[in-house]
RNA sequence: GGCGUCGUGGCCAAGUGGUAAGGCAAGGGUCUGCAAAACCCUCAUCACGGGUUCGAAUCCCGUCGACGCCUCCA
């Protein structure tokens, strides 16, 4: 069975969905006014690992994530940069879908714009003015009365008269109390504006996604995702919004995902301590960003340092030494040794799905596939052959594609090859000849194209790293 | 100030009542001409102080510290 930790409980629940196999999933996308950062990347990851895993356990997943393609800071970003709004939120659009690309995250079932789904956010907001949790000020803005709603806070688990206190009140405001937040915002000379009942204008913030939740997926759903900073206001205000207006409870489980930090601060666009995806991207494999997230646990804060980036490139090789084949002279396992790898692989498994199960706790699913590549290892020292080795490997590549790893061998042209094969054969002559000088020479030339050899009783082996 | 999360070896990180998973790093060994890779071995008593319990990293209280939210934010 698998357990879900949900921020709306504080606690972990069994994972029951609406409609028997199926998981109406929701997961807040960015705000497209500028290059994503590697905090970005890790949400994704998270929820596509998340995805993935229920798809794993048998789950068809309808998974939504948006773009806010249109807001305060995009409009800001465009007029400092002098060029259009709506093309500005395309370009990041196309430049995040290709980042996810990359990073090897499966595409959304649906990626709804709030630009594209004005009718349905108009009539939301008209719904809740009929129903008096919304009005229309003197200033053309539209407000969501929170008093009106006895709930709101239940998420972040505030209370409307603590919140008081630090709010901010902005002179001008036409609020009938602070904490009410804009559903509709009067049009500024020169912004983007939707005609509406109330006057020129474009949503707030918080209505496309629970306009786009009612439109893609419907009025209720299972999984509602996004990071923990997302909590308060804006997942605060989608609940009171999405329930006021069908009197039906919203989603079912709230994901959040922790902030990764970088110099023990949350990485954000207003610090300015970013690692963009594509400079990450540059320099290093997808898996390595996917591996990072893996080896801690979701919820918690991800520390992303040097030398963590760097534990996850060795570990991520660690992974793909069970993946390599048999030595060429393996003379094969006694059928004890194979059952007891075969063994591994099904204990392996069990692991793997007893962890994730448990809120995904993807540090011990990693253990257990350790567990599994030093079986395998362990296996080819003693000349378990391809064949033998196969079905670890398998659960292997398996598992590790759950977690959405690529687990790719780096590959050169074929020039490069044929030099890197003229070089060795050139160094077995000289090692033949016990000129180990030359022979050290032509590995550092190697070494130095990117190219790790290794001798062994077969014949010398390379490859890339 | 309020709300919340958290503090485990050199680094990252599981474990939430029965005497500390895993990865990286480090040291030793097997293998090797030397390496590399793989394998084997070694390496923590869980921020601090009280308390509950036969027994606590794990529950309770307090202290210190970190981070997040309270304003745009994955």
């Amino acid at each position: 069975m698998l357990r879900i930790y949900n921020t709306l409980t504080r606690k972990k629940e069994d994972f029951i969905t609406l409609q028997p196999n199926v998981v109406k999933m929701y997961v807040c996308g960015v705000t497209v006014y500028n290059d994503a950062h590697v905090g970005h990347a890790m949400s994704a990851l998270v929820f596509d690992i998340i995805r993935r895993y229920l798809e794993y356990r048998g789950y068809k997943v309808q998974h939504v994530m948006n773009y806010t393609d249109v807001d305060d800071k995009i409009i800001n970003r465009a007029n400092q940069l002098k060029v259009d709004p709506f093309s500005l939120a395309q370009r990041y659009i196309d430049d995040y879908a290709q980042n996810l690309k990359e990073l090897n995250v499966l595409p959304a079932t649906v990626n709804p714009r709030a630009t594209q789904t004005m009718d349905e956010i108009q009539s939301m907001v008209k719904g809740l003015i009929e129903k008096g949790y919304a009005y229309a000020a003197s200033n053309g803005d539209v407000y969501f009365r929170v008093t009106k709603d006895k709930e709101y806070g239940k998420l972040s688990g505030r209370k409307l008269e603590e919140m008081q206190a630090g709010a901010r009140i902005e002179i001008g405001e036409a609020k009938e109390h602070p904490m009410d937040f804009a559903l509709w915002k009067a049009a500024k000379p020169g912004e983007p504006a939707w005609d509406s009942p109330w006057g020129k204008g474009r949503p707030g913030w918080h209505i496309e996604c629970s306009a786009m939740n009612l439109k893609e997926l419907g009025e209720q759903i299972d999984i509602h995702g996004g990071g923990n900073d997302l909590i308060f206001p804006h997942h605060e205000n989608e609940i009171a919004q999405s329930e006021s207006f069908t009197g039906k409870p919203f989603a079912r489980y709230w994901i959040h995902n922790g902030m990764l930090q970088l110099g023990g601060e949350k990485m954000s666009k207003s610090l300015g301590n970013i690692v963009t995806i594509k400079e990450f991207l540059s320099k290093h494999d997808a898996d390595v960003m996917r591996m990072i997230v893996l080896n801690g646990s979701y919820r918690a804060p991800l520390i992303y340092t040097d030398e963590v980036l760097d534990a996850a490139e060795k570990s991520l090789d660690r992974l793909k030494s069970g993946l390599r084949p048999a030595a060429p002279s393996a003379k094969g396992l006694n059928a004890d040794f194979v059952s007891v790898l075969d063994k591994q692989s099904e204990a392996t498994q069990q692991a793997f799905i007893s962890a994730m199960d448990d809120d995904f706790n993807t540090p011990l699913a990693m253990a257990a596939l350790f567990e599994l590549v030093k079986a395998i290892n362990t296996a080819r020292d003693n000349g378990a052959t391809d064949a033998q080795l196969q079905r670890a490997q398998a659960t292997l590549r398996e598992l590790t594609g759950v977690f959405g790893l690529r687990l790719a061998e780096k590959k050169g042209s074929s020039e490069q090859e044929a030099q890197i094969t003229a070089l060795i054969a050139e160094r077995n002559e000289a090692r033949k000849q016990k000129q180990w000088a030359r022979s050290d020479q032509i590995r550092d030339q190697l070494k130095e194209m990117g190219v790790t050899i290794e001798d062994t009783k077969d014949g010398t082996s390379w490859r890339w790293g």
